[in-house]
DNA sequence: GTCTATATTGCGATAGAC
DNA sequence: GTCTATCGCAATATAGAC
């Protein structure tokens, strides 16, 4: 059975997007790339912006439903959640390589999609991780005095610029040392081993 | 006295291109931010293009002043070179509020100027920060079996990465909480934590 | 549901007056 | 160095045939 039009374009449009932006991309060029008659953007999505719409709901699904599967998990230690979030981390990003790039093109220029998609879920993610980190504080495995909102972001940072850079980083490194997984196993042993409460003091 | 045409247009261009991008902006749009006229661009720049192009130089500017002083310093210890490193990613995003974003939408998307304006000073700094690794491992202050090139990603990263969220951020930490000092000093904690040798072992 | 043809708008760039 | 006027082109969107 061959694709309906509807999913081949958001199918093909999802690199053109994320590689050049919503201005960057025109109607002609999203058509064309699905093998689709120019009249097939307005028709099924209403125009570009529709597309868009769509694309971006389909890059947050991962997330959702990794979401909900949290949400109905028994609570688990801050460790343990901690590194739930990392294999989290690695998974949507091999299923979604563009997500990041969504993310990041909405984060400096937000456009209708952003209340709509990002907005639901990032904070939801902030969320589960500042209140991991706080217990941790509390129950004497990390650092007191930690500053937990930065601690979140660093934790982000740390384990999703990769994502971003690594374009660039292929470049610069090795060809052979690449392994997202092992990227992210160092990355949250260096987290961890840094907000850990030092045992001699 | 005035700011001469050239000048504004660079000035009011940056925030321009850097929320909505190179495509995203047309070239009524700058010359009517900078109070010009439409043809200022081409007879100054020759295009949309070539002022993109200036915009770009002027956001390196910091970095390339930043690497020459490196280079004319006498070698430092790893941990007090990789020091430097976190001092000089807050003043440069002090200085350059929108570098990260042209960057970032550099390595999604490279422009005509990607090549000759980005390739020529991230691998420098990546270098830098390479060597400083690799000391500081030869020497025994930082674990041994570390992956240097991953381990220079992640410094990178959750310095970085911060910037790029603080719009979003803003919005999920307590206001009072924001100072970019604060973060970087953290960030850098962990980090130097993370990758230090364990006493105990 | 898919096509062609077209209406309309906005784009980047420049010629030529001042 | 700055302006107006305009050329040529590509953009989105849609009306109407099939």
């Amino acid at each position: 059975m061959e694709k309906d039009t509807r999913t081949k374009l958001i199918e093909t449009a999802t690199p053109l997007f994320a590689d050049k932006g919503l201005a960057g991309v025109s109607v002609r060029e999203l058509a064309h790339a699905a093998g689709a008659n120019v009249a097939a953007v307005s028709y099924h999505f209403g125009g570009k912006e529709g597309l868009y719409h769509a694309v971006l709901e389909y890059q947050f699904e991962p997330i959702a439903a990794a979401l909900e599967n949290i949400g109905a998990m028994p609570s688990l230690p801050p460790v343990e959640r901690l590194t739930l979030y990392t294999s989290l981390v690695a998974g949507v990003h091999h299923q979604r390589p563009y997500l990041l790039r969504f993310v990041h093109s909405e984060l400096t220029s937000p456009t209708a999609a952003f209340e709509a998609v990002v907005k639901k879920y990032i904070p939801r993610i902030f969320h589960f991780l500042h209140q991991s980190l706080e217990e941790g504080v509390a129950a004497g495995d990390f650092r007191p005095g930690l500053d937990i909102g930065f601690a979140v972001i660093s934790l982000a940072g740390i384990l999703n610029f990769y994502f971003i850079a690594k374009p660039l980083a292929r470049q610069l490194l090795p060809i052979g040392e690449f392994s997202d997984e092992r990227y992210v196993n160092q990355a949250f042993a260096i987290y961890l081993n840094g907000i850990r409460r030092n045992d001699h003091e």
